[in-house]
DNA sequence: AAAGGTGTTTATCG
DNA sequence: TCGATAAACACCTT
């Protein structure tokens, strides 16, 4: 479910409710959500008696900085938390508990069960195999558009398939993906290495600006999304193409089609977002050949 | 009413 | 190595 400003949206309210909050127990009702190595035993030994001094976000992950660790938390589709008083009903889907010294409770559900924990001891906490591999946050300070070029240019895959892919950039899911393309107007079929300095740099500047508008909105919220405070985000009525298939293109008011692109159900408008004509080099013979053929 | 789709990532296969 | 596909799981919509 959440993508990278649904993500920070989330660490700031954690911050606010659970931010030094000490750690005295924890239960886990779903093993496989804590990756190895670590058991279910280790995981809750060892947080036991943690303190929460702050929590940070790398791309779509969660950062909780303990005394001696740094417990990683990834809500892939649907993983949410909740921050509720010892006596409250237990949720169907809930499972992790992580009880706190003020008798307060940090809950973890996720109807999917996609949603991972792990541990490293918090000197390490750099050395994460996803993180080390990781493209830089969608931001000015990090995101730079040479490397950005390179990278499509050595890339045959759909653009949409390259700007999903974390290793490219950080914390672009399906929402802002479809958003970010439309905001460049440019076709999500279209491979990679052929788009031109001048389409990369519109994308490039239409995924940070589009990721930083809908933090500053708290995210969106299209099905059940809510923020830790129990808060939808406002950025979903922003939204020109994820979701508005048959509506009208805020641009040109020609309706938004959905195909399927990298397995995704992908948005965009067919009069806004074309394919470039095949354009050969004018270099050498091939020109000639293609002459008059299109 | 069975089949297909859902905001994600990773393992596996060609 | 790269890129496409399936799998992890529950629920909702066609």
């Amino acid at each position: 479910m959440p993508e990278l400003p649904e993500v920070e949206t989330i660490r700031k309210g954690l911050i606010k409710l659970v931010g030094g909050a000490v750690i005295t127990d924890v239960a886990v009702f779903w093993d496989r959500m804590i990756t190895p190595p670590f058991s279910t035993e280790r995981f809750k030994t060892v947080l036991c008696g943690e303190q929460i001094h702050t929590i940070e976000r790398r791309g779509k992950y969660l950062i909780f900085l303990l005394d001696h660790w740094a417990m990683i938390s990834h809500l892939r589709m649907e993983g949410k938390y909740e921050v509720s008083e010892s006596g409250e009903p237990i949720k169907k889907h809930t499972h992790v508990i992580f009880y706190l010294a003020d008798g307060r409770q940090l809950r973890y559900l996720d109807v999917r069960k996609f949603g991972k924990f792990t541990l490293l001891p918090i000197e390490k906490r750099d050395d994460y195999e996803p993180f080390k591999k990781m493209g830089p946050e969608p931001t000015a300070d990090f995101f730079k558009l040479s490397k950005f070029k390179k990278d499509l240019s050595r890339s045959h895959r759909a653009i949409k398939a390259v700007i999903l892919d974390q290793n490219i950039v950080a914390g672009v899911g399906n929402i802002y993906a479809d958003e970010s393309l439309f905001q460049a107007k440019i076709h999500p079929l279209q491979y990679a290495d052929t788009i031109g300095p001048v389409a990369a740099k519109r994308l490039h500047e239409a995924i940070i600006d589009v990721i930083s508008r809908s933090v500053e909105a708290g995210g969106s919220t299209i099905r059940t999304y809510k923020n830790t405070l129990g808060e939808a985000g406002k950025f979903q009525v922003s939204l020109a193409v994820y979701g508005q298939t048959g509506q009208p293109c805020p641009n040109c008011g020609h309706p938004i089609e959905k195909i399927r692109v990298a397995q995704r159900g992908t948005h965009y408008c067919p009069h806004c977002q074309q394919m470039p004509r095949v354009r050969p080099k004018a270099t050498d013979s091939t020109d000639i050949a293609y002459k008059g053929a299109r």
